[in-house]
Parts: C-alpha cells; structure tokens; sequence
RNA sequence: GGGCCUGUAGCUCAGCUAGGUAGAGCGUCCGGCUUUUAACCGGACGGCCAAGGGUUCGAAUCCCUUCAGGCCCGCCA
C-alpha cells in the first residue's frame, strides 16, 4: 500500500475528521525541500478523503519568530539593524510587501500550480489575536512541570529564573531577560540595560518560545497529523517535548507524525535557503510540469532522501514521468507506483489517456521555433500529431514554457542549440566538401520526412562506405556551428527543405 | 556524545507495515531493426538481500549485535 494511504488508515481508526498541519519559518527563499513537507501532507489529506474521512489541509507561516541573522541573500547595511525584529514586522528585500510576504506569497503561487490549497494561518496574527492565550496561561500555570519537561526530556538545563515566554524589548525585538513582576496577561522584565519593559501576552507582544509553540499549535488549531523533517525528529527534540507538553499542561492528544528526509541538489547536498543552496519552489513549477514535481515526492517513501538533478535529470525525470503515466493508462504499473501516479494529479484524473509528445522533441522544437503555433504545426506536419485537443494544447503550452525557463536556467550545454542564420564559416576539407555534395543532392531527393531523412544517412554509409556519423557531423556543424545535436531524422523534419540544401550549397 | 534513516543485480530503486521459491528500469551481452543530443523490439547474463547471531516448519521481511554511508540534535527554529 502506499505511504498516504498507510497513514490515512491508521488515521481513520481514531475518527473520520482531520486536520493535516504543515508549516514554515519564511525566512528566505521557500525551496523544493520544503515542498516536500506540505506535498506530504497534500497527499494524506487527498488519502484521508478518498477513503471517506474528512480532512483539513493547514499551513501554518511562523512569521512571529525573529530575523535570527543577515543570510546571505540580505544586503547587510539594511538587515544588520532588524536582526530579532518578527519577520512579519520587516520589510522585504524588494518592494512594500512585509519580509514573511515576500517570501510566502510565490510560495503560494507554486503551491496553486501543484494544486494545493492549503488554509492558511497567519501565526504572528494568531499572538496578536490572543489565539494562544490560553495555552500561554496554562504553561505559565505550570512553569515549574514545563521546565521539568523541557529539561529532562531535552536533556538542556534551562536557566534558574527561565519563564515560558520570549519578550517584546522597548524596540520592539524579540529577546530574553529577567521576570520582575506577573500578573495575567502582563509580565514585566528587566532588559539588558536594565530598563523595565512590561508585555501583554495576550496581545502577542512577545511570543511562546518553539518547544511551547509548537504544541500549543496543535491544540488551537486541533491538529491531528503534521510531517516534519527529521531535525524536529531527533530524540529529545521538539516533537519530544511537544508531545509531553501537549499531554501533560495542554490536556490535549499529540498529533500523528511522519519524517521526512532532505532532498539534495544531486552532487551538492541538501537544500538550504539560509546558505542560498537551494531552487525556490516557484523556479522549480517554472522549469517543471506542476505533474512531475508531485510525482518525484509521491513515488518515494517520505523518509528515503530524494538527489534532485536540474540538468539533464530533470529531462529524464519527466521522460520517466510520462512513460509512468502511459503504463497507467495501460494498467501495467504495479499498485504502489500507480497509486503514486493518482496523487501526482493536479487535477482530477482524466479518463483517457493523454496525448503525450515526446519530451525531448518538444526541447529541440523550442529552440528552433518562434512559438507554440509553429511548434504545433511542425508536429503536424511531421508526423507527431494528428489533431491536438484542448487538453492537449495546455499541456504542450506548459511544457514549451518550462522548456524555456529550464534551457536559460539549468540545462547542460549538450542539450542547447542555436540554428545558425548565417552559414558558420568552416574550413571543410576536401573529402568534406564531397560528402556536403554527396548530402545536398540527397536532402534534395529525399522524402522529407524524419524516417526517410534518418534512413537516408545510412544510404550514403552504403554508397560511400564512409560512416554516417561523419555525414552527422557535417550536418551538425553548417547548421549548428557544433558538431553534436539533435537527432537528425526529426530535426532536419522541423526545417523546411530548402534551407537545408541551401545551406549545403553555401560551401 | 546521542538519535534517525539507509544498505537488495554494475547503477537507481521496489518488495519489509501483516514472514511463504528474489523483482523492475537502466547498463552489459546476444539476436532483430539502416542505429546518435541517453532510439526501438525480443532474449540472456547478473544477487549468501551489508555481516553475524536469534525467533520460526519457513526470514530480504520480526528481534539483538556489528560494520558502512547519509543526515539531524547537543545555538535558534
């Protein structure tokens, strides 16, 4: 059975309704490793649904925590004054948009092209509400058995005169200090200049630190399930604590879990945005059909490392992606890998089998056409398509784009090319020179079509008894100015006949 | 120091939740097809399932130990 629907089983048999939490500190670029954890819970709530349970997709933007330092992709003279500030009290790097926003909303965007919509929630709006009031109460309450907790579970030793409670300095950042006087809702500290600074918690000035959050979310927002990765998962760790914080001062019951593991820029190791190694999600959605990003996290197990290649594995992974979906279609996929299939759909699934173009033509058509409309009709003329229906359409319009975005981006230089307008200024030799002859009168007479163009490369193997492949390199070479390519039979299709010979005839 | 995950064919992995004769794709080799930015069709080769022990009539699967690799935690979230 499939990991969501593992899950989604073990989930039903404590009730029918669930909430699904997933979540993010937006404190930089939101990558396709955090994808990974809202695509996990994408697929359980989809899981929980199918089999007739209830559920609620959350994410919760943790836009209350602090700027914890200048990263790498912020310009320092702007940012070294606003470290400690709450993200959702900054500005952003470009534009009026506040700092959690900036980086939240694209990630929005690429969440709607993979066809999740999740409810959001709005934490740093959560403490300004009073959402956590009585969480933040009841932990206070129980000062002591929370540091209990935290200190024997975690294994840290918390300071003699700790409160459960990050404050609100007098400038507005968030910090820690010496509890004076309480009395609900305000708590008054001593600041590092020995100032008296007093907040109202109910008010979200200042917040609950991590360990306390966390679980406190859990019991607001009624949470059942949540996958984290595996740095909340050590042991000791926040969920740890979170559970026993949850069962033992919250009166609430600890939400189900899985783990999931990094994905990896193959040959680099893992994504993170604080070290700018990382793509964003939303570069991702526009190299990549929406489809092939779910399926590269559907298909594996959650706690199985994912090495994501943008090169030329991006390529092959949709190329995989396709042939997955015709065995789909022609039900040869075993129940694990179609089920992977089912939930990599954006949409609902279509009953018929999609018309699928080859991948790898479509990245040769879009660099030697202008346009979907030329794109389409070389494939007509061609041989590829006979009539393309609306779906059809939007697939290739998608796909042409992604093309693009990846050929500027992260394709290798093997795959590029450029139709010479000019014809390259070659020095060929004199056998050249014979075998360009030998090729114009060919390309001349020749069906012009992909087959009968590639079969009759091999004719002038037999005729010449010289290899095709130096016929290959030629053809490359007046054309492209390189000497590898596409593959010819097809390409040469794409171009009409006379641009062909012409060229030939130019040496 | 502690923890989690992984280890199955040359490579990438499925199978392990619920024990019942080891699977797929790619690669290799052979055959077919006039064959290339990583073509297609058919077939074959290929594995003491990391090692050791235990439970069992029976273990890749469950338990224990060891080894190797990856990562996380011991700041913050």
């Amino acid at each position: 059975m499939h990991w969501a629907d593992v899950v989604a089983e073990k989930l039903l048999e404590s009730g029918s309704e669930h909430v699904i939490s997933s979540g993010i500190t937006p404190s930089g670029p939101i990558h396709l490793g955090s994808m990974r954890e809202i695509l996990t819970a994408d697929a359980i709530v989809k899981a929980v649904n199918d089999k007739g349970g209830k559920a609620r997709l959350l994410y919760v933007a943790d836009n209350a925590d602090p700027l914890r330092k200048v990263y790498p992709f912020l310009d320092e003279g702007k940012y070294k004054e606003l470290v400690g500030f709450p993200l959702a009290e900054i500005p952003a790097p470009k534009g009026d948009e506040s700092y959690d926003q900036y980086f939240l909303r694209p990630f929005f965007e690429a969440l709607e092209r993979v066809g999740v919509y999740p409810e959001v929630v709005n934490n740093y709006q959560f403490y300004k509400e009073g959402k956590f009031e009585e969480c933040t109460k009841r932990i206070i309450d129980q000062t002591e058995t929370a540091r209990k907790i935290l200190e024997t579970v975690s294994g840290r030793q918390l300071p003699k005169n700790w409160f459960p409670w990050t404050f609100k300095n007098n400038d507005g950042r968030l910090c820690t200090g010496k509890v004076t006087k309480y009395d609900w809702p305000y708590v008054t500290f001593e600041n590092d200049n020995g100032e008296e600074v007093t907040n109202n918690m109910a008010k979200g000035e200042g917040k609950l630190p991590w360990r306390l959050d966390w679980p406190s979310k859990w019991k607001v927002l009624e949470v059942t399930f949540e996958a984290f990765g595996k740095d909340h998962a050590t042991k000791g760790g926040s969920y740890d604590t979170g559970k026993e914080i949850i069962e033992k001062i919250l009166g609430s019951k600890v939400p189900h879990h899985i783990v999931y593991e990094w994905i990896n820029l193959k040959g680099k190791g893992a994504m993170h945005s604080s070290t700018g190694l990382a793509i964003p999600a939303e570069e991702m959605l526009r190299m990549a059909p929406p489809e092939v990003i779910r399926w590269l996290i559907m298909q594996p197990q959650p706690n199985r490392h994912i090495d994501f290649d943008p090169g030329l594995g991006l390529l092959n992974s949709v190329d995989k992606y396709d042939r997955t979906e015709k065995d789909f279609y022609d039900k040869k996929l075993e129940e694990n890998s179609a089920r992977a299939f089912e939930l990599s759909q954006i949409e609902s699934l279509s009953k018929n089998k999609p018309q699928v173009l080859p991948y790898r033509h479509l990245v040769t058509l879009t660099q030697s056409k202008d346009g979907n409309d030329e794109i389409i009709a070389t494939l007509r003329r061609t041989g590829y398509i006979d009539k393309l229906d609306r779906n059809g359409r939007k697939r290739l319009e998608t796909r042409t784009k992604c093309i693009e975005e990846w050929l500027e981006k992260h394709a290798p230089e093997s795959v590029k090319f450029v139709i010479q307008k000019e014809p390259p200024k070659i020095e060929f030799n004199k056998e050249d020179l014979k075998r360009i002859n030998q090729l114009r009168e060919k390309m001349s007479e020749v069906g012009w079509t992909p087959d009968e163009i590639h079969d009759s490369f091999y004719e002038l193997q037999e005729a010449s008894k010289t290899p095709a492949k130096e016929y290959f390199r030629i053809m490359y070479s007046v054309i492209l100015g390189k000497e590898k390519g596409p593959r010819l039979g097809f390409f040469l299709a794409t171009m009409e006949r006379d641009f062909v010979t012409e060229r030939l005839g130019t040496y």
